[in-house]
DNA sequence: TAAAAAAAATGATATAGATCATCTGTTTTT
DNA sequence: AAAAACAGATGATCTATATCATTTTTTTTA
């Protein structure tokens, strides 16, 4: 048994875009009037971990940083692209808060929905209520993902793993214009900054990948993908 | 922000016991009809991560750990004690197969329920549905509090923590006879068996515990409680 | 377009915690 | 009851990675 079941740890992996097809007409227009479209500039807090929870958040355009607060720093759980939903763990009976903070990377638009008619749509629709439970298991198979990532992996490994799954999962492509800073290519990996630019040097002496400023081109995929499953 | 919201890591704060209630009496005949209870001995594994999962498990009696298959080193997600739902995460459609491995820490009796018939369940009864989402996020947020813990915690933070939550939440009594060995601690709090060795020495000349083989005393509950908040 | 601020890069140093080696008790197994 | 295996304990050493200090480059602001 090695790691390799685990790749591709940052991101979930499918969308929840078509989760309200499983609604009635008649449940989609209540969730219609019970929402309003929020638009947030790169950097923003969407929402702040422990603050009542009174909506649930489905992310229609942009790219989100979920993460629990902690001093010195921060733990992101997840990045969320567009057509996911956000917050739901804080539909939780015996928990009205939400159990993480939100942030923009970049310029985003989300629709916040009332979260009691989200509960109640979920308690008088079964299929919608059953689809929610696939979301949320394919949260916490990504959870578990990134735990063992972070937890188990060594620098290169976790570098390797989020090169990788910002390929795979939200550009779509080998080369990608990166909206994210050493900085915060740090927090995702649970690595210090210098550590990131030392490791993406090694990278790119070793011509695994290219990299001039934000711009990242994998060179050698499977190579990058070996060093992710191997840690 | 400190880290002090993120408490007891080890192990979920509620249980699942209940959850059959919100069943008709047909439907709970239906379970009844597709259950079989099963016996496992210290150390047996219940079910094995990759491997096809047909039954979601009930731990009617005993202490098992969820961990996920790692080498050298496994990773616990969880330590559940009875009256607890296991393998929830593989009812998500796109996944029939275990996302971990479960095994007793001691003798345990589990039963076993067929994963169709349970997802059956979750269709047609909404509230049955909604019960499992709320079991489903107290999960998720136990998980996140652990990935917390063991990424940003340094040793003694996180044997504070196992120490407390065992206490807390298993034993229900600040002394108790620890059916785990000092490498299960290590496994439990990705520590090796060395370290837990030396900080609970260092615990004990502190005159913070009391150890006496298996035999665990919290002394100064509140003192340990600063030391696994502060990391 | 100059000045200021932020991000990227790089070398030197420090350290938490693992690993290794060894020893002593304590259970199992034969 | 002897042998073997295991769990606990302790000191010495090693290493991955953070932190700190400084410089260079890029971006933003005035």
């Amino acid at each position: 048994m090695n790691t390799h079941l685990y790749p591709n740890s940052c991101v979930v992996p499918t969308s929840a875009g078509n989760c309200f097809d499983l609604l009635t007409e008649d449940e989609r227009k209540i969730v219609e009037d019970n929402m309003v479209e929020v638009f947030y500039k790169k950097g923003e807090i969407i929402c702040k971990q422990g603050s009542f929870a009174s909506k649930i958040i489905f992310l229609s355009e942009g790219l989100v940083k979920v993460y629990l607060e902690g001093s010195p720093k921060n733990l992101v759980l997840a990045i969320t692209p567009a057509n996911n939903l956000v917050g739901l763990p804080s539909i939780y009976e015996g928990n009205n808060t939400f159990l993480y903070s939100v942030s923009s990377y970049i310029d985003s638009w989300a629709k916040l929905i009332d979260i009691n008619v989200f509960k109640q749509l979920l308690r008088q629709n079964a299929s919608f209520a059953s689809k929610i439970i696939d979301i949320l298991n394919e949260n916490t198979a990504q959870a578990y993902a990134r735990f063992f990532c972070l937890t188990r992996k060594q620098l290169h490994g976790r570098l390797a793993d989020i090169l990788m799954c910002l390929s795979d999962r939200i550009f779509k492509s080998l080369e990608y214009d990166l909206p994210l800073s050493r900085s915060d290519l740090g927090d995702l990996t649970g690595m210090s900054t210098e550590s990131v630019i030392r490791i993406m040097k090694e990278f790119k002496d070793d011509r695994l990948i290219e990299v001039s400023g934000k711009n990242i081109n994998i060179l050698e995929p499977e190579r990058v993908r070996k060093i992710s499953e191997l840690g």
